[in-house]
DNA sequence: TTGACAGTTGAATAGTTATTCATATATAAT
DNA sequence: ATTATATATGAATAACTATTCAACTGTCAA
């Protein structure tokens, strides 16, 4: 197999590492997937905000006073939840109560503050 | 209580429920922790390195091309994953070895996988 | 129907970050 | 010593994103 066949210009390729690797690696769109679902997680915001729905639903004034910011922020955050499929709404009147919509998310936190108890 | 304890100008908090979550918070410092490690896999290139690295040690050469990614770029994002405490790595002359430090991180990953393929 | 209020949304700003490029360091080979 | 190579790193650019502000929608009450 030629050299140039690889991408990057180095000597140093261990091939077979190289070529059983990419065959095991999964479609770039699920890498992006995977990326997109921790980059929502990944915002100390939203994070406060999924631990807070864990315990209960809430409605975005409830939501912002808890985090002690604006409701217009957390509306954002919330959209970008919803949109995501991690939380959903019930409308009540004008407010609206968001919760939890995904199992994952809880056990991903709970795993999340073990490693970091562990790391500490 | 009065209304101004309360940060946001709503009339419509329910004050149990926000008391309640509000003792239940974790410190702000956990909350950023939290985010930081997911910050750290939501990025394409980064997840990547992680897969790969789930399946073998490899020097810097290898991982730019299995992502086909030029070895700088591969060269930083290991250097955030390291000082994060995610991979560690070892020389072998003038050759660096990558692998995974924390086991917490493939069974996130999994899970996360798992949530894609449930959503789809 | 008018006013008050809960929530949403678009635009703007400010802060963050991924990649590239150029350069630097370290190791091995000649 | 000198050269080649593997990796690291600082600075710059470009892209992205969280929050704020202002304006808007929808609902309830008077």
């Amino acid at each position: 197999m030629a050299k140039n066949e690889f991408i990057c210009d180095c000597n140093a390729i261990h091939r077979d590492v190289v070529d059983n690797t990419s065959k095991n690696m999964l479609e770039a769109d699920t890498f992006n997937r995977i990326a997109d679902f921790f980059k929502i997680l990944g915002d100390t915001t939203r994070a406060k905000i999924l631990f807070a729905l864990d315990q209960n639903e809430m409605c975005v004034c409830d939501i912002a006073n808890v985090l002690g910011m604006s409701k217009s922020s957390i509306s954002h955050q919330l959209g970008t939840l919803r949109r995501s499929g991690i939380v959903k709404c019930r409308k009540s009147g004008k407010e609206v109560f968001y919760m939890l919509d995904d199992d994952h998310v809880k056990k991903v936190i709970e795993m999340c503050i073990e490693h970091i108890e562990h790391k500490k």
